[in-house]
DNA sequence: TCTTTACACAGAATAAAATTCTGAAATCAT
DNA sequence: ATGATTTCAGAATTTTATTCTGTGTAAAGA
């Protein structure tokens, strides 16, 4: 299914849908202006094609104890496939990676990483990740405030 | 409701709510070993105290036309109050900087930005970013490929 | 132009799920 | 121990999702 079969009601469901992915069929076919009957075959069919690929439920880091959130910059020591794989073989197996991206730039990965706070932060970077073989070097930066997190992307 | 409060039942409802945010509450009190009156009263109680915030679709950036995902490294002009909050209204206003966070660092900000293509990233970042007055520098990192990209949370 | 086909839809009927209610068991503090 | 509080299971009720049927509409072909 390509972008150009979605039509002006796909695109507003899959909005709606992204901030609000608990909302019930009744509500949304209002809110579309359909029956619930198409409406429902509309979101299943988003669905069945991979359009709409999960659903989750968003906690809120603070009060479960997750005081730390992080970005850090990896470096490996070179770019050979096998060293890449290793990477990422290691860094999927810890959980408090939440995000792992190849990217472009100075560094070779960007990662987003949780922890209950500083020390423990600390142990992390340092017996963790610092200790993978094929990492260079790493450089954190700390998230002081988030000022937008949106789930919410803008279909073109 | 402080993490003291949460028990290993809480834990996992927590845990599989993240990965799965639209099981049933018949299911999700098979899975919790509970019954579903006890198991729906968890659940409401963790949204209710606000350790559950929301729910979200996440739909398939690729197939809905979204090529081009990048993180941008931002350098102010100052750092008084007045430029940061200049900064932060204006950023709240572009639906494609669908993350923005204030991070400790060589630079100030880090912006999750997404675009269609490569060509709309560049118009985005010369002609919308680079062109708030507080902005002195930035600089952008394309995701080549994520790896990973939990939504659960490892709670402590 | 007329027909044919294929969709997309609304409304009603059915199935499934959430929610509420009641009372019993377990836990806790006194 | 004892009373109070909490947590739970099972049943009843309400709400919601899902399926079914028939109608209108738009596109494709004769």
């Amino acid at each position: 299914m390509a972008v150009g079969k979605l039509d002006q009601i796909d695109h507003k469901l899959l909005e709606i849908l992204q901030s609000n992915g608990k909302i019930t069929n009744a509500q949304l076919s209002k809110e579309i202006g359909l029956s619930p009957a198409p409406t429902l075959e509309r979101v299943k069919k988003l669905e069945n094609t991979g359009i709409i690929e999960s659903y989750h439920a968003q906690i809120d880091r603070e009060k479960v104890g997750l005081g730390v959130m992080t970005f850090v910059q990896v470096t490996l020591s070179g770019h050979r496939k096998s060293i890449t794989e290793s990477f990422v073989k290691t860094i999927e197996a810890v959980p408090e990676i939440i995000e792992c991206h190849h990217v472009t730039g100075s560094c070779d990965f960007l990662l987003k990483v949780i922890a209950k706070d500083i020390a423990s932060y600390q142990t992390l970077i340092m017996e963790t990740i610092n200790e993978i073989e094929v990492v260079a070097s790493t450089q954190t930066m700390v998230i002081l405030s988030t000022f937008k997190n949106t789930k919410v992307l803008p279909i073109p």
